[in-house]
DNA sequence: GAGCACTGC
């Protein structure tokens, strides 16, 4: 491809530099559609393709008890398929409930179901996320969040409420909708043996890959729904790019210049940094486009953004990496790069870091341009290229820590978590390696063989948190810090509080400043929480201390659930006032498999894992080098950095566990 | 002296 060291003139990104083949043999994937925004409702739910199917599919869902069903974007099947259910009385007198990965889905499907059945939301069809619960006793159609029902199961593993549990966008695999699989699953074959009323399971999915599913679920039979999708044409590079990031801008600038000013352009990149750095480019260029070239406007769309940003109206290009919904796309860039979480389990090390798209993604991406006409993706990579992807993304479950999964398995019931029924299976090795994480933090015992709950196991459980958190809260009345402590971990469980505009490096440092705390970054947040507390959640003071009030508000409402969380359990919830050793101490003694020790150069020695770890410099412990330290997490970046940190004394680490660190120090000298 | 994709309970 073409490359000039320095800043190309615009005039090189003229149309005719042939950058991309088309390819033939893969024209637009489905049917297009007629739409009309003033249809009746009742006339638009008879307008979707799945109304034509309506008929077999109930006689389908009717019988079976399992039913895998495949349907593109649009096909209706999200909102429709539970109102069939419901007006042919299927599942009848139970509830049905319909899953979401996300939250906003949740809420809005409801909305819209509830507009369509011309009831008030919260009464027939009504939604549940956390924080949020608008049902009632008759909610017949419950639209939920996939963490929210498995949260359910801890009081009620057998779903009893449910008649029908649909599964939606089963394709993403995030662990909870993984774990409900399974879930779902025993909760079928228990009431089967029970000889309660049966569960019918619908797994939702956009994908083809189905197998998988229908294998999972006994054989279960697949339903294909026709899609909504307009066609969508797709180009491939001529040659491999070496420069992806390059390819984009000079496919941004083609495009721009063939393409009529009301078509915008969604460019899918893997992070804030790139995303930044190729819009600062875009707009240098701009500015020295030739005359009669129609005015470009850049759009940077990421999650850390603030959502009046991400609400902007814009024209022409746009730069983007979530799965933000957004209408209007007709051309979409694709990378073929993602930045995505990798789990060592045996370092428990996450590593964040840019690879390559699955099929699956590719496609996803490219169907972004196809929603409200035909559109065009152009890949970034040769057809061989993507000839050699991976199909599908390999699920989260088999790249995170399994800590909090598996206790949340043995909460319900489940006999051998080491040889749960997974769709697919997490390495032994990564079971293992969370067992013992567990075990370490007494929530789990082991007796000839067998792992089991502890007591107080059982109270961590009840706690949305991950276990480590939930074990401190749970010690922090014998430190009489529990309301320092709920704040704090409060705190550390929500996106940073802290705002960063690097632009502003210097105002940020001394705004930042007055909040911190020689004992760490735990005490230094906690100041910060406090100072917020005392003016009342104020905007102006936020904003005046670069101060994020969106994750502050957050932060108030995590608060609230779990000081809930702590009555229920009879703990007994202080104030330990200046006392704030007393913090440091719980957290110790919560958090002591993430220590570590100075060492005699000056690095840090993880205590657990024995790798070299270091300070992160944004903590306020950078400049420090206090002998011993627990810390938050790992990060894998440029090198292996602890983030969160607060000062410890050994003591506190050999006293919290002193076999475990004994074992440690025994591993240090041989 | 660095720079963290997206969710969710």
């Amino acid at each position: 491809m073409p490359h000039d060291p320095e800043p190309p003139p615009a005039k090189k990104f003229k149309p005719g530099s042939v950058f991309f083949r088309l390819d033939k043999n893969k024209p637009g994937m489905l049917l297009p559609r007629k739409g009309n925004v003033t249809t009746p409702i009742d006339v638009q739910r008879k307008q979707l393709p799945i109304y034509q199917a309506k008929p077999q599919l109930l006689n389908q869902l009717r019988q079976l008890h399992n039913a895998i069903l495949i349907g593109e974007t649009g096909s209706g099947k999200t909102t429709q398929i539970p109102q069939y259910l419901y007006e042919a009385g299927i599942g009848r007198p139970g509830v049905i409930a319909i899953t979401q990965p996300r939250r906003v889905a949740a809420v809005s499907l409801a909305g819209r179901v509830a507009e369509e059945k011309r009831t008030q939301l919260g009464k027939l069809v009504g939604y549940t996320v956390r924080f949020e619960d608008v049902t009632s006793s008759e909610t017949k159609l419950k639209f939920m969040t996939d963490g929210m029902l498995l949260r359910e199961a801890i009081g009620d593993p057998l779903l009893l409420r449910y008649s029908v549990v649909v599964l939606d966008e089963a394709h993403e695999r995030t662990v909870h909708t993984d774990v409900l699989f399974g879930v779902v699953k025993t909760a079928q074959r228990r009431r089967r043996e029970l000889n309660k009323i049966p569960l019918k399971v619908i797994v939702m999915s956009a994908t083809m890959d189905v197998d998988l599913f229908s294998e999972y679920f006994n054989k279960s039979p697949v339903l294909y729904l026709e899609g909504r999708q307009h066609p969508i044409q797709i180009y491939y590079t001529k040659h491999p790019q070496s420069d992806y990031l390059q390819a984009a801008l000079i496919s941004v600038f083609q495009i721009h210049q063939e393409a009529p000013p009301s078509h915008d352009i969604l460019v899918f990149m893997t992070g804030q940094e790139e995303i930044e750095a190729l819009a600062r480019t875009c707009r240098d260029i701009a500015k020295h486009l030739p005359d009669g070239c129609s005015p470009m406007v850049v759009i940077p769309l990421y999650a850390s953004l603030p959502p009046a940003q991400q609400l902007r109206v814009f024209q022409h290009l746009i730069l983007l990496y979530t799965s933000l919904t957004i209408s209007g796309i007709k051309y979409v860039i694709d990378t073929g790069m993602v930045k995505a979480k990798r789990f060592n389990p045996d370092s428990g090390l996450e590593v964040l870091a840019v690879q390559r798209v699955s099929k699956a993604q590719a496609w996803q991406r490219a169907g972004r341009a196809g929603r409200e006409d035909s559109g065009s993706c152009y890949r970034l990579y040769t057809e061989q290229e993507f000839d050699n992807l991976i199909p599908m993304t390999v699920p989260e479950i088999q790249r995170c820590n399994l800590a909090s999964v598996m206790l949340h398995l043995m909460t319900l019931g489940i006999p051998d978590v080491m040889n749960f029924d997974f769709m697919s299976k997490p390495s032994p090795e990564a079971v293992r390696a969370a067992v013992e994480h567990l075990e370490l933090l007494g929530a789990v015992e082991r007796k000839e063989g067998q792992v089991s709950l502890t007591a107080l196991g059982k109270k961590m459980a009840s706690f949305p948190l991950e276990p480590r958190y939930a074990k401190t809260i749970l010690l922090s009345p014998d430190y009489c810090c529990s309301e320092e402590v709920l704040s704090i971990v409060s705190l550390l469980s929500v996106d940073s509080v802290l705002y960063n505009p690097p632009a502003r490096r210097e105002e940020v440092l001394a705004a930042h400043k007055k909040f911190i705390s020689s004992e760490g970054d735990h005490m230094t947040l906690l100041n910060i929480y406090r100072a917020f507390k005392k003016v009342g959640g104020n905007k102006e003071w936020c904003r005046e201390n670069f101060v994020n009030s969106r994750n502050m508000n957050l932060v108030k409402e995590v608060q609230a659930q779990l000081r809930e969380i702590c009555l229920k359990l009879s703990l007994k919830l202080e104030s330990c006032g200046s006392e704030t050793g007393n913090v440091r101490r719980c957290l110790a003694h919560g958090m002591f498999i993430n220590a570590a020790e100075l060492q005699p150069d000056g690095s840090y020695l993880a205590l657990d894992t024995h790798q070299s770890v270091a300070i992160h410099p944004s903590s306020v412990l950078f400049q420090a080098k206090p002998a011993y330290v627990v810390f938050n997490e790992l990060l894998h970046t440029s090198r292996c950095y602890m983030r969160d940190l607060c000062l410890v004394d050994a003591d506190w680490l050999l006293d919290a566990a002193p076999e475990y660190f004994g074992r440690k120090l025994h591993l240090t000298k041989s």
